[in-house]
DNA sequence: ATAGTGACTGCCG
DNA sequence: TCGGCAGCCACTA
């Protein structure tokens, strides 16, 4: 029997972490090759309706060689969201998503029109 | 407890 | 078209 609330509060505020982190994942891993997705879609999709900002942090803790395909995540511009703390990360991103065959404007955007996901 | 920050968004001038 | 900003909420020091 647990005897502290801040703990239990704690286990709670977890696992409602966990149960969204694995919703947005799920919806992630959706994303069919040659697509993307941008952070509110996920979030809306993985019934987390206005927490884009999740969706970023969830992106954050994927491992970058994770059978979850992070790169085709953009925001809702249409442009790749940087980070200081990946380093390359975003060329990666940039680069990853050129493989599948979407077209970057010279001002660094996709065509969400054409590119963005329907599900 | 709380103030600052951010892989976001939509609105407004 | 574009920058600024409030709302947003998880996370951290």
């Amino acid at each position: 029997m647990p005897n502290n609330r801040e703990g239990t509060a704690l286990r709670a505020y977890q696992r409602k972490l966990v149960s969204s982190y694995t919703a947005i994942y799920k919806i992630v891993r959706q994303i069919p090759y040659g697509k993307v997705a941008t952070y509110g879609q996920v979030a809306e999709l993985a019934d987390l309706p206005r927490r884009a900002r999740l969706v970023g942090y969830a992106l954050f803790r994927v491992d970058i060689n994770s059978d979850v395909p992070w790169h085709r995540v953009i925001n809702a511009k249409g442009e790749i969201s940087e980070s200081p703390f990946r380093q390359g990360g975003d060329y990666l991103q940039r680069s990853r998503l050129e493989a599948e065959g979407i077209e970057f404007s010279p001002q660094g955007k996709i065509n969400l029109e054409k590119d963005q996901w329907r599900s």
